[in-house]
This record gives structure tokens, C-alpha cells and sequence, in this order.
DNA sequence: GAAATTTGTTATGTAGTACATAAGAACTAA
DNA sequence: TTAGTTCTTATGTACTACATAACAAATTTC
């Protein structure tokens, strides 16, 4: 964190521009008169005027909060705060090509902290119809056993059916985003290792057993991908 | 997940601005030239006559990669393709003042989700340093019992730590930055409740007992805030 | 007089020009 | 060779002008 956290920061103090400070002067602006969605924003000029800068200026830092989903405009009417996307913004950065391997090794991890955490929320969300569907899923699956695509696939179904059984859509969404990292890091591998339990025994656990059963069981599903953790296949340096 | 999406959407495709086609064009374009961190990129007025736009869109849609972390530029030596903070925007929309209700209890679920799913880094990578550590905190919190101020820091400082143990720093920032979020929620509540599970008995788990004694432990620690989950304190419509 | 159409106003979207500034590059002089 | 100067260039900022869409007001038509 350190090391990357200190390169930020002093290349956003070295090189800070007009739209870096108007960005932040108007983020702190709509915070501190607690603008609340709907709201009307002044006008570009306006802003432009009070800040001391150029329309332009004022419009690039715009144009960022815009993409963030905190302003809306439309025009005659003005601007307008509104409700953010909150992970519209994490999924534009979110590519494999870019990232440096210890943040991909980090998101790794995260995805199974998130799997390995799962089991409480599915237990108090879940129901039959759920079930009857991941196991229909889960049997897809072993009877097509053959292709890799498929395989990932089906897995990518599966593991995409419980977050959706947990309730949650932001979890669903970001485990979502989440995959593509996930399986480039796993494609990295030279061998497919699968754990002892497969789908259709987390599936039958689902159904009878408990939470603690089920996250055994998951862990042991999981367990290939652990294994790399202790085996340092991507060192923490 | 469906509605927020298709809203998304529909907004994005009815009112379009350039920068906004010119930022995705951009964006489509470092990665089909799988540009790596460190290339340079066109000049501005390159990509403008070339997207056949006017600069100000060009720098439009660049000054929302810049704010992403994407492209950096320096005078004269134009700009370089460079690793975004993935979590830097996340960062800049997470204000619990403008973030709906649902989304808000998505979040809260999450972070219990997470630290429901630690167990397993937490013994891969602990160290007898670190539960020192984390023992300092909570004795130190057991000594001074009264302040809700200095209880809330305390609690922050003690699952900081543990996320600090998994050895996984986005995990760590990321959790730093839902703290609010949390915080926000559990002080909504009327009453402050705590778990059976204190804060040393988990160290104390930690120690000697197995990751299995140590998710059970903190189960039964975050048992309060699950409650809240089902007694649908935030109902989901 | 009410509905439909036209006109006007206004704020954002886009284009284009001009100049400031910083950082290399090239050149000159000691 | 090295120190210092000038030159070049790409980004940063400002300003102007006009297009466009949305809403408001006025006008026309029945």
C-alpha cells in the first residue's frame, strides 16, 4: 500500500492542474451544502466566475464527476446531483492488461475472502426455488464434463448463482467485475486442479447442512486456488 | 441490480456527449493497441483531428482517464499510458449522503461478508508479531470502557489490524474506505449492541484456537450487526 | 376561449484561436 | 567538456462564437 499510496500522491502534488483543484473544490462544495440528489447545481458560468477559472476548466472538472455519475445535466435545465453508480467508475479501471500483479493477486485473494464470507448471507436469503436452480447448474455441468470453455463457463454460472442467492446486487456486481481478473490469474496456471467437493455437493450441503458445513465445504472447493497462496505463485515482494 | 442497470443505460445512450464517445473510443483504443504502462500516447491534437472532434472534447474525455489514473501527462513529453489506483474512484463516490438506502445496505453486508471470509489469509500469513499487536489494541480498549468516540476508534483500529494481518493492502484500503459506510449504518441504530465475542476473545482464538474456532468467534462477535439483517431494520423491496 | 404553433430565451455542447508554461533539445561560449 | 542560453514543442488555460435542446411565452388558428 505504502509504496503505491506515496507514488500517487506525489505525482498528484507535483503536477496538479486547475481541473485536479476544481474537481476537488466543487466535490467539497456539493459535500459541505449537502446537496442532496435532485438538486439543482449553478450554472457553468457561475462556477466558472466564482472559482476564478475558465468555463473549460470548470467543464473538464465536470465532465469527471459526470462520469461518476454525480452530476446529470440536461440542458436549459442545468445541472443536477444525482445518486452516483457507485462501481461504475472501479469497473472502467478494472482491466487484467493494466494492472500490476499485486493488485491482480490482491483482487485474487479478495474474491475468495468474499466466497469464503458468503455462507451467512445465503442461509438467511435462500430458498427452494434458488436451490432448484443452482442445481440444475451444478447438473449441467456434470454431465458436459468435457470442454474448457464450457467448464468456465458453468463455474462462472455456479459461483454467480450464489452471490445472486446472497441478495445482494452490489456483491453480485462486483464479484461480477471481479471474474475477468480472476480467471486471467487462474488461466495463468499450467494445470486445472478442482477441489474434493464440486458443485453438486455444495449444492446437497446447501440443502441439508449447515452454514459451518457449507463453508467447509467451499473451502475445500476452493482449496486449489488456496494452494497457490502457500505456494507463493505470485510472491508478495 | 436489473433497474439500476437498465436506468444506467437508458441515460448513457439518451443524452451522449462526445467526451463521452470520445472517452470510450480512447479507452477501446489502448486496449486493442495493448498499450503498457508506460507508452506514450498520441498528442492531443492528434487524437482530436483523427476522432474528428475539437480538442476540448479530446481533453474532456482525457482529464476523466487522467482522474482515473489511466494516462499521465507531463509538459512537453505529452502523455504516458500509466496503472490507475483502482480503488482511487472508487474512493471519490463513496459518500454516504448521496448513496441510496439499498445500495448503503449492500455495502454494510459486504463488509461483513469480507470480514466473515478473512479467516482463512488471516492464518496463512499471521504472525506471532502481529496478534501482539492486535492484542494491544484490545487490551487497550478494555481498559477504557466508557467513550462512545474512543470505542468506535478502538473497534476501527482492531479490524483495521486484522485486515492489516491478511497481508492483502487492497483489501486493507478497501476496507478503510467502507468504513464510513459502516459507520454510518450502525449509528442510525438506537442502541449499541455488542456481540458475545469481545475483541480479546477473538485474539485470544487467534492464538490457539483454529480458523474454524476464529470464523465461529467472529460469527458470534459481528452477531449484532447480522441481526440487524433479519430483523429487516433495512428492508429490501 | 382553448388548443396548436411559432418564437424567444437560456444553459449546455462543440469548435476554434490565442497565448502561457514547462521540459527537453539543440546550440553556443567559456 | 561543461555550463548556460535559446529554441521547439505539447500541454494548460482563457476567450469567443455558434449549435442545440428544452422550456417559456406569445401568437395564431379553430
Amino acid at each position: 500500500m505504502s509504496k503505491l499510496n506515496l507514488n500517487n500522491d506525489l505525482e498528484r502534488i507535483a503536477n496538479t492542474t486547475m481541473a485536479d483543484v476544481v474537481e476537488l473544490r466543487l466535490r467539497e462544495y456539493l459535500k459541505k451544502k449537502s446537496f442532496k440528489p435532485g438538486d439543482a447545481l449553478p450554472k457553468e458560468l457561475e462556477l466558472a466566475e466564482a472559482l476564478g477559472v475558465s468555463r473549460n476548466v470548470v467543464r473538464e472538472a465536470l465532465s469527471r464527476l459526470r462520469m461518476l455519475g454525480m452530476v446529470e445535466t440536461r440542458k436549459k435545465r442545468g445541472m443536477i446531483l444525482s445518486r452516483p453508480d457507485i462501481l461504475g467508475a472501479f469497473e472502467r479501471v478494472l482491466d487484467p492488461l493494466i494492472i500490476d500483479s499485486d493488485t491482480l493477486q490482491d483482487i485474487f485473494e479478495l474474491r475468495l475472502v468474499l466466497e469464503m464470507g458468503l455462507a451467512d448471507l445465503l442461509y438467511i436469503r435462500k430458498t427452494d426455488k434458488d436451490i432448484e436452480e443452482l442445481e440444475k447448474i451444478a447438473k449441467r455441468e456434470a454431465v458436459n464434463d468435457g470442454a474448457p470453455t464450457f467448464r468456465i463457463k458453468n463455474e462462472i454460472a455456479f459461483h454467480g448463482k450464489l452471490y445472486e442467492i446472497s441478495g445482494n446486487d452490489t456483491l453480485k456486481r462486483f464479484q461480477n467485475m471481479l471474474l475477468p481478473i480472476f480467471g486471467y490469474v487462474v488461466s495463468n496456471e499450467k494445470v486445472y486442479r478442482s477441489g474434493k467437493v464440486n458443485h453438486l455437493d455444495l449444492v446437497q450441503i446447501l440443502k441439508t447442512g449447515t452454514k459451518e458445513d457449507f463453508r467447509l465445504g467451499m473451502k475445500e472447493h476452493l482449496q486449489p486456488h488456496f494452494d497457490r497462496l502457500n505456494e507463493g505463485a505470485f510472491e508478495k515482494e
